[in-house]
DNA sequence: CAGTGGTCTAGACCACGTA
DNA sequence: ACGTGGTCTAGACCACTGC
């Protein structure tokens, strides 16, 4: 095959790996098949085939481990805990989040939520909270909200520390990346009960909006964080 | 070339080309030769050398312009004002920083201070402090602190909006990379004078360690912002 | 041992920028 | 028209994994 259209042919390729990747062609715990082979079923050389996954292992939707073949990126408990987790100690190291629900219930999605995660406005969504600790510490006041239509009876599972997994193994529903936004403010009477701290105490609030393989935004996680022995951490490239 | 030892080659000539970059073998301003010629001075084809360049542009080191050649990644004022500046509107656009500077001195630096520099214990360190307003509004003071000694004269120059220009300019010290941390704090007297809130108003506080091209650190920079209007944004893969 | 990804080569042609 | 980076190929050999 050679370069049709003005797109160059590693990027078509990419983008039909990634929708036989999203369509579950392929088991998501076996290896996909070898380069040599999705080179010869796309008909073009061994080497255009790794500049595509190349893309796609940039991209952490993918992931090669030499001399036992690719792998679709998923989020297990051990990732999961650590990849989008943010809150460090001040000397780098990261602490283990351990996770207790508080409630978890459907409501009918305010008009900013909705359109935050593309839905229609008034759709049922489905709000979980929970409080996080470190190192023993009550720290993170997490509000999480999705779409009940997308995660029909989630209210109804027994929720994991790793929600991102569960989205994965039970609604085939990948986090591939996420936008954070950060403030500062004074925690409100909830906030004070719950992690045991004064008025006067700031806190941080991250909002952060998830997105799956289709770049979709899937959902919206409101945290607020004491940044006493934790700090939010985040490196410039 | 063959690859001999262990490490590929590639990784070798990249290692190589960093050096001659630090060494300041070639003009900041004009192109590297082109890959058919390092390829040849190296000895390897010239796929070696794309992979090898491949990689100093994925750290943002060097930058590819189709047809006119590859670059050394300079801090110039259109990119550095935005580069390494995390704080957007709410609605993801970012604002152009202003700056104002209030003070800069000289003065003895703290034992913690030094060692994050890893300076000698009580060098001498330079400190600015500046206000910097977004869309107008007093947002951030922000404390600078680098060795007087990698930056001889600094105190005594006309400071620029975007520092990181003026070091690699004046000093051949190229930031690359940097790491920051996030808490939530209140105003101290100096800042309420400053950013023209009150005592309750709460504030996020970043502090940056910037990192040249050999991965020492070269700047601590504190900056505390109210984030009203304004919020501090961050992608996670 | 066979099969996978990882490296390396040599050479072809394309797309872009400059003069 | 020429030189640059960008894409693509075909084939070689290496390094790791699992049987």
């Amino acid at each position: 095959m050679q370069q049709m259209f003005n797109t160059p042919l590693y990027l078509q390729i990419r983008e039909q790996i990634f929708d036989a990747l999203r369509s579950g062609r392929w088991a998501t715990n076996d290896p996909l098949p070898s380069e040599t082979k999705l080179a010869s079923e796309f008909d073009v050389s061994q080497g255009t085939i790794r500049k595509a996954i190349d893309d796609l292992v940039a991209q952490n939707i993918l992931y090669r481990h030499q001399g036992r073949g690719t792998f679709i990126r998923r989020h297990d408990e051990q990732q999961s805990l650590f990849r989008f987790f943010n809150l460090a100690r001040a000397d780098g190291t990261k602490p283990v989040p351990e996770s207790m629900n508080l409630h978890c219930k459907t409501r009918k999605g305010l008009k900013h939520e909705c359109a935050a995660l593309q839905r229609p406005t008034g759709e049922r969504l489905i709000e979980i909270l929970r409080l996080r600790r470190l190192d023993g510490q009550p720290v993170i006041l997490e509000t999480i909200l999705v779409s009940q239509q997308l995660f029909p009876d989630l209210n109804k599972r027994d929720l994991p520390n790793t929600l991102y997994e569960l989205y994965g193994d039970e609604y085939n529903v990948y986090i591939t990346r996420a936008e954070e936004q950060i403030k500062s403010i004074l925690p409100d009477a909830t906030m004070q009960h719950h992690l045991e701290i004064g008025k006067t105490t700031p806190l941080i609030e991250i909002q952060r909006i998830a997105y799956d393989l289709h770049n979709q935004p899937v959902e919206i996680r409101i945290s607020q964080c004491v940044t006493g022995d934790f700090v939010y951490a985040c490196s410039l490239n």
